[in-house]
DNA sequence: CGCAATATTGCAATCGATTGCAATAAAGCG
DNA sequence: CGCTTTATTGCAATCGATTGCAATATTGCG
């Protein structure tokens, strides 16, 4: 290595199979040295702008990178450098359902979430990971591939989420602020939210109102406290049977659709706790004859861009996935910088979009 | 470095700051080596499962290491084996009419090409980027932070593609087969596609189909190619003002229902290229007071999850989304591997779905 | 028990960059 | 013009792993 230059000056490509491949053996660092006739460290400094490097040898090594098209090697800069800028987002999916997630809402949140991190200059990382094993997601940490992981809901693992939050694993979570919680979450006001969707049920008359929704994720919970509090600031009653579980899956808003009618269980509103299980349902509704929103009025949640498309458009309660996914990087690098100040919850705004 | 070992114990975290985080500190295979009381060497080999460890120093460095949630850091494993096992896929977004990519066939698409990476044990880099720019996607192979990259479409920009493709960058895209390509794609027959849809449409007894897409996408010029074809296999006359552009986003769609509207251009069937697209005009139908399908027919394309949950449920040319994905990680695979006896241009296969 | 053959182990170089420190070149000053 | 000060430059160590090769430990066999 020490006296490379003085030997034959073709001896590279040390590792390149003969036959295939010569030309796109990646241009270096070493390779614009080479040309610039300085040493690599003057080329190193000079792309990073450093003061050291003189203003004429900057803008002739610039070019000269520029025209090899070259780009440092981002693994190689980061082991020196000891630092990363890698973002792993996480979406869990439901292995007992074997089915993958497919809410629009969950998957818009992605784009957020990406155009936020593009422009703090992070790149993203995308893993689908069971919800069952979500501890996983902390190899992207350990493996040095990620300084931090973005979670997309909590689903049924508050717990394994607190793990991961005691392995100092910087983490922020899309989801709802929860007893006991380790991790910092970032979230819309859920209790908030089910009232309002619940009252302007209420408002319009209505007094029998399925929920739809899984009481068992954290936010779908809070969501359900929201209708209780809906009825009881009224005064009126509620009936369990309405209280029907569905999962963030399409067709399980068919089947409870289904079920409610072949039950008999008579019902005049449905509050779905997403647009999708919201669009489902009223596709179901209308196969069994039932008029939407003459004899059952549907509320959803999330408010997603498909929403406003639906005939009637759809009353909706409105989350904002810009806000939310700035919010959640915002949170997550603050976090890997180790900003005490960081409450564990950061509520995002909420607003109910009735239809026209 | 050399006698690192025979001085004081406890000397290392060199740059960690005081007063914050001092257990977070990495764990890397140095450490797992002094508490196994052998050589970084013995570990890594162990670690890799080299024959030259015998089968119980294997297990108890295993132990060990998993004892102490230890993953070997992938960036330092990469620099040396001069490998990578990431694979960049890219959304273009269109930066003119300032609108982030939000139909659901292409989110989709993510998902099962997350699946198929995932599965080949590969991590995936998601960015999104300036369809005007494609030529950024280049920077994830040059500066090593992935091997190929997957581009999601093809937009108007054939041209950026196959410039891409000169420079040796293992690439593949989702979209029609083009001449002079130099890349490889991967994608159904548009031709048949946008045969199967309108054929449907004159079958039953429709005359006037306006065509919603835009045609300077290659994929859009292929199914209006198709729409001709049908109308000629049959005979039956176009009109050049039923052509109308639209791009793949939803308000567009609107727009155009209500363009045509208002011009007082007769129409009994929409030939829409996506289903976002075909869902939106169906709204937008149903505001201005047209009714679906009486009036104006409807039939959609790609198939999306929700397009089975409308009311009526949508007609539409099915693409599966999940053989698209595996399809395109199979192809970026083989090319990176220098496999020469791959084709340019990889079909899947394409269905009509009829509602019911 | 002694020596050759085999099984394990560790040293040190290496991947492609960054950076402290010493060396050199350029500039300033009397 | 000589010497100090300042601006540039390059050497060599380093990040955390992998791997060829030489060194050592173990085993087998006569």
């Amino acid at each position: 290595m020490v006296n490379k230059n003085t030997e034959s000056p073709e001896q590279k490509q040390p590792l390149v199979k003969p036959g295939i491949k010569p030309p796109p053996s990646k241009v270096q660092m070493d390779d614009i040295a080479r040309l610039a006739g300085v040493s690599v460290s003057t080329v190193s400094r000079a792309l990073s702008h450093s003061p050291l490097v003189s203003a004429k040898t900057q803008v002739r090594i610039a070019e000269l990178a520029a025209s090899l098209k070259y780009s440092v090697n981002v693994g190689a800069q980061n082991l020196r450098r000891g630092q990363n800028r890698t973002v792993a987002v996480v979406i869990p999916y439901d292995s007992s359902s074997r089915q993958h997630v497919s809410d629009p809402f969950f998957i818009g949140m992605l784009g957020s979430i990406a155009d936020a991190l593009t422009l703090q200059g992070y790149d993203m990382l995308l893993s689908r990971i069971d919800a069952e094993r979500l501890d996983l997601a902390a190899q992207y940490c350990d493996s040095g591939r990620a300084v931090g992981v973005i979670v997309i809901g909590q689903w049924r693992h508050h717990d394994q989420l607190n793990e991961l939050a005691a392995r100092h694993l910087p983490l922020v979570v899309w989801g709802a602020e929860l007893p006991k919680q380790m991790y910092c979450t970032v979230g819309s006001d859920n209790v908030e939210g089910g009232s309002l969707a619940t009252g302007h049920l209420l408002k319009t008359g209505r007094r029998r109102i399925a929920f739809f929704g899984d009481t068992q994720m954290p936010e779908v919970a809070q969501r359900f406290e929201g209708y209780e509090r809906a009825h009881a600031a009224l005064g009126l009653p509620m009936s369990e049977e309405l209280n029907v579980v569905v999962p963030f899956v399409a067709e399980a808003a068919r089947e409870a659709v289904k079920s409610l009618v072949a039950k008999k269980i008579a019902f005049d509103a449905i509050f779905a706790c997403s647009d999708l299980l919201a669009i489902t349902a009223i596709g179901a509704l209308r196969d069994v004859g039932l008029s939407v929103p003459n004899d059952i009025a549907v509320i959803g949640y999330d408010d997603v861009d498909m929403a406003s498309y639906c005939h009637p458009a759809l009353t909706t309660i409105h989350q904002s996935i810009e806000v939310a996914g700035r919010a959640l990087v915002d949170a997550l690098l603050a976090i890997q910088r180790g900003d005490e100040a960081l409450p564990n919850h950061l509520p995002t705004r909420l607003v109910i979009r009735a239809s026209a």
